[in-house]
DNA sequence: CTGAAAGCGCTTACAG
DNA sequence: CTGAAAGCGCTTACAG
């Protein structure tokens, strides 16, 4: 393997000067650049990176961990991630656990262990608390993004599930509906249990009798909406909408009540989480979901922001920033007759 | 930072003793394995990552570079590659390079530069011949995936587009069909060459006569299957059947067809390629589209195979690996009548 | 079963 | 503008 050395032998310099000019320094004569470059180029020189980092005690790189790589919206984020910190100059690299918890272990070790000077945890999964701990032990640069959890003080980027869950009831509840029903997701994650809290808010605080047929308890699993759609339709007064945990759900569930000949939105409002519709603008289908979208762009450079700020000082005070969905209008609802 | 020299003192072994601990070595007394974990744990000690690279000559990693992650097929691979990688004990990492030349080359010179121990380059994309000839020229393992380059010696995946592309069109001709139009992608990109190529294969070796109306000439860019399908439907002939470069385009087309007052598949058969389909079966579409499958389970298990043959022996022979892609009957084609 | 020494390929003060 | 020396935190022979 080609090293610095054997450039500043070719080029008839130091390793230092060399380093200098790799480093883009400045303080290198003109003529002596221009040597060393030529070197380089000639001898398809590659600085090694990890000796780069264990001197300089930086890896230039910011870690992403993933529980796993989806069609969701959640992938528009990485590559916001990644055009934020390359504005920032850092190298972005993600990696998938594929929901399994030894696999996360294993890359919380190998960013941790200064493959990264950061780590961005993303996604929900309560098993994560153990190794967040650990993170925030050694006092490694990290931020949480939509996860949370209540005792550990950590960077941590929010959405506010219980407002925009709020915000989508208030939307049915404006159409003039009062039988509105809630699919909730895993009420482990608290994004679930937020949006639950957010349905039932809008309940309570509209002078609406909370009913408790309207809530359907499930995992967010496949199908889920499906089988939670059918439950209501079957109701001796079903609901006249729906809020549901997420946009998976509520396009299972239009789709399923469209099966059993309910009309989507005249028979049944929907509303859902996520607004995953822009990935799937393309498809033919014959509904649009309205749903509560979240900011990605937000989301993304907050969360570039603050892993750099822990980078240059491990000492900043751990932030919580929180971001607001707003609602977007598809085709799933209409006002009560 | 602790480092090994820390738990080596509080273990009171050497430094040396502490590394056979941390690689799992044998030849440990237990007790003194015991007491050195004890240690580890104690000290939250995690080794460092740069310094066991630059020794060991190894980083225990595979990189990966997207053009883009995108709501595709391409992303189910990532997690498969995940899977087969930790199989082997690889961790792998995913960089994207948002579809911009010099990230692209960062990400490359970070890889090659010890951050991995090998590199996946994923997805079609002309402009990167310069950059895999760099990497040849260093003998950096590499295999690229859905990429080709004819005068490049390189392990390389492909999908038999030709064969696809044909199957794809002796299908709709087995239904029946002589007007089968087509809709290229961007003929700079391989794929889409050999897509079309196989249509034309297929129409000739069937008899039908070729159609030079029957071709629009389009870069796959959004929207390009709406248009499309406007220009074949208003033909003095139109075709009765049509197959797109890709799922997108085919889902567009039908989308936009639909609105035209076409039905689909009554008055046009569609056939696409890459079988989105799987992504999208929670949505409520009217349409399934039928589509060439690839078999991205095999894409997967060869490229983590060919990689870690080319890490433990640099000097392999390139090898070029093809995977034959099948038909998903959806609901979009019919027998003409 | 354990340890002392060398060295991986860089960067970082420091000196001139 | 340039270079000699020290050292980052490990692993790898080698010796005992």
């Amino acid at each position: 393997m080609i090293n610095i050395f054997d450039i500043a032998r070719i080029a008839g310099v130091s390793k230092t000067t060399v380093s200098r000019v790799i480093n883009n320094q400045p303080g290198v004569r003109e003529d002596t650049r221009i040597r060393i470059l030529e070197a380089i180029e000639k001898l398809n020189y590659i600085p090694n990176q990890a000796a780069r980092s264990l001197v300089s005690r930086k890896a230039g790189v910011i870690g992403v961990i993933y529980n796993e790589f989806n069609t969701s919206v959640y992938l528009k984020l990485a590559n916001l991630l990644e055009d934020f910190a390359s504005r920032y100059n850092y190298n972005i690299v993600f990696s998938s656990s594929n929901d399994d918890f030894n696999s996360k272990a294993r890359y919380v070790q190998y960013f941790t262990g200064g493959a990264a000077d950061g780590l961005i945890l993303f996604g929900s999964d309560t098993r994560d608390k153990e190794l967040v701990q650990k993170i925030i032990n050694i006092n490694f640069p990290l931020v949480l993004i939509e996860n949370h959890f209540n005792d550990l003080k950590v960077n941590n980027i929010i959405i506010d599930n219980f407002s925009g869950a709020k915000s989508a009831v208030n939307f049915l509840i404006g159409l003039g509906h009062s039988k509105i029903a809630h699919i909730t997701g895993n009420l482990n994650h608290r994004a679930a249990s937020d949006r639950m809290n957010g349905y039932i808010e809008a309940i309570n605080s509209s002078g609406i009798k909370y009913n408790k047929d309207y809530v359907i308890y499930t995992d967010a699993g496949d199908s889920s909406g499906a089988a939670a759609v059918e439950r209501l339709m079957s109701l001796a007064e079903p609901p006249t909408a729906l809020f549901t945990f997420n946009d998976l759900q509520g396009y299972e569930a239009v789709q399923r009540a469209m099966e059993l000949g309910v009309n989507i939105p005249r028979d049944l409002s929907v509303v859902g989480f996520d607004n995953i519709y822009e990935l799937l603008r393309f498809i033919p289908s014959c509904i649009r979901l309205t749903s509560m979208k979240q900011p990605m762009e937000k989301v993304a450079e907050a969360a570039i922001k603050l892993i750099i700020d822990n980078i240059d000082n491990r000492n900043t005070k751990p932030r919580v920033i929180s971001f607001d969905t707003e609602i977007y209008e598809g085709t799933s609802c209409i006002e009560v007759i």
